[in-house]
RNA sequence: CUGGGUGUAGCGUAGCUUGGUAGCGCGCCAGCAUGGGGUGCUGGAGGUCGGAGGUUCAAAUCCUCUCACCCAGACCA
């Protein structure tokens, strides 16, 4: 490699430093610039422009299954937030608080939202009267506040940015249902559309959501084996309900207790993208997301003819794929590192050289493979491109989520495996609190998910040895 | 919140022990050449050393206080 013996500033390798590496690939991508609020981070456009590709096509999807979008406020009453006991008891140590409005203290404080549950089933129990008022299907895109102790980009800050759905339901069985459904949709898009394989399961009872009946979730295995829980859609059943008496009367003119669901997904997700695709040369963006599709490096501009060919490709390209030319007066070599580290799926060059084979030369991100491809069907050979790369950055993450993956039968062997390979640990496990609690206070794991699809590699607890017919993925999280 | 560390130009740093008024690399600006992996040469601009106070003829350097950030824990999407 020529590259190292310049004095160029180099991002560090994963293998040295997997969270110096994050750092260098975040900043040096342009996606964020730390500010002076401290815990909060400023999104630079290339950033903000893959989270506006996740959104654009999340909303899509959440609209095609019947949702609507809405906006809430931002502060919450604390006389509100108290109404659900395990909820306030959840998020209390991380909610911000207003005092003052202007110079006057205010008589009840307000919380600046950390989610906005209290604020939905508020207006649900005003909103819902009849059967006929059901189901409601809400969404908002907003930011949310959680005062965290340390702080990294993406991966946790104390202002965020995300989605959060609030459904009301007339049955439990329909509750039940869209909260699967909305699990599936979101898996569906982390696979087929971030190509980032995803495990499915539901929470213990210790991780699920504070105030839910149930948590399911879909996890992810980052490069250095550790786990991200990607997204979540939470089942309230009727608690929240009950707390907020948010009731409707049915056809046989009884009154029954709403079912609701919430979900959610945040920029966080972001960060799982960089950690799971990433390489020692930046970021490896996935086709689908990339605000750049194809960037186009003309090789000598000021050489007759090259930059009206350039121009040319770009109009073409354009009216099928997210292109870029760049024209500047950088060289080469510097655009290629540039785009390299910005991820972008696939480099077009056209020199002089080209013009006169009618050729150009397409370089792959995610392997570095080096193409030369005719002018005459550019189009079908990169949409060809695109296609593969996706598909190659999906199966290099899965297996190595399978490479990482192992069993364990005590607790000291899934220490062991965690220390050594990191990853998931598949063990069995009895349901109670005190042996999940065993396991993070002498492995320092959690308990990620209990798979839909469960495995059959034994009937004991690994931790207490008692009967036990669940199975369990272990993990060290973000 | 507990333990450790660091603050000097946009970024990375030298100088601090033995006080004398700041040096280098990258980046930035201009020009010329170059152009298929961070291109070369020439010429420029930019800091008063995190902040406050103190000692001194004199402080980036010594003393006191303070703020911020980073790393490892605990807490978390």
């Amino acid at each position: 490699m020529a590259k190292g013996d310049k004095n160029v500033e180099m991002i560090t390798s994963r293998d040295v430093d997997f969270a110096q590496w994050y750092t260098d690939v975040v900043k040096k991508a342009g996606l964020v610039e730390y500010s002076s609020v401290k815990g909060c981070v400023i999104l630079l456009p290339y950033g903000y422009a893959i989270w506006e590709m996740i959104k654009t096509e999340l909303d899509a999807r959440f609209k095609a299954v019947g949702n609507e979008n809405v906006y809430f406020p931002m502060f919450i009453p604390e006389s509100l937030l108290q109404r659900e006991k395990d909820h306030i008891e959840g998020f209390a140590p991380e909610v911000a608080w207003v005092t003052h409005g202007g110079d006057e203290e205010l008589e009840e404080r307000l919380c600046i939202r950390p989610t906005s549950e209290v604020l939905f089933c508020e207006y649900f129990a005003n909103a819902i009267q009849s059967h006929r008022d059901l189901p409601k299907k809400f969404n908002q895109w907003c930011s949310v506040v959680r005062w965290e102790k340390s702080t990294r980009p993406f991966l946790r800050t104390r202002e965020f940015m995300w989605q959060e759905g609030h459904t009301a339901h007339a049955t439990a069985e329909e509750a039940d249902a869209f909260t699967l459904m909305m699990l599936h949709l979101y898996a569906d898009f982390a696979e087929n559309y971030l190509a980032l394989p995803v495990l499915r399961g539901r929470k213990t009872e210790k991780e699920k959501f504070a105030g839910a009946k149930e948590t399911l979730t879909i996890e992810s295995m980052m490069h250095d084996g550790k786990a991200l829980q990607t997204a979540t859609s939470h089942n309230f059943g009727s608690d929240f309900a009950k707390a907020f008496d948010i009731t409707y009367t049915d056809k046989e003119n009884k009154l029954q207790h709403i079912h609701q669901t919430s979900w959610g997904l945040s920029t966080r997700l972001i960060g799982g993208i960089i950690m799971a695709h990433g390489d020692d040369n930046g970021l490896v963006l996935p086709p689908k997301i990339a605000p750049i599709q194809v960037v186009i490096i003309p090789i000598a501009s000021h050489k007759e003819g090259v930059l009206d060919k350039a121009y040319e490709l770009e109009n073409t390209l354009s009216r099928h794929f997210r292109v870029k030319l760049d024209v500047s007066d950088r060289t080469p070599g510097w655009k290629y590192a540039e785009y390299e580290m910005k991820g972008v799926p696939i480099r077009l060059e056209i020199g002089p050289k080209d013009i006169e084979k009618g050729q150009c030369v397409l370089v792959l991100r995610d392997n570095g493979e080096k193409i030369v491809a005719s002018l005459d069907n550019l189009v079908e050979e990169v949409q060809m491109r695109l296609y593969t790369i996706h598909k190659a950055i999906y199966e290099k993450a899965r297996k190595n989520r399978e490479n990482r993956t192992n069993t364990a039968f005590s607790i000291d062997e899934l220490r062991e495996k965690l220390d050594t390979a990191a990853g998931f640990v598949k063990a069995m496990w009895c349901g109670e609190r005190t042996c999940e609690d065993a396991v993070k206070e002498q492995a320092t794991a959690t308990s990620r998910l209990m798979p839909f699809v469960s495995e059959n590699i034994g009937d004991t607890c690994f931790v207490c040895g008692k009967p036990s017919d669940t199975l369990v993925v272990w993990g060290r999280a973000y």
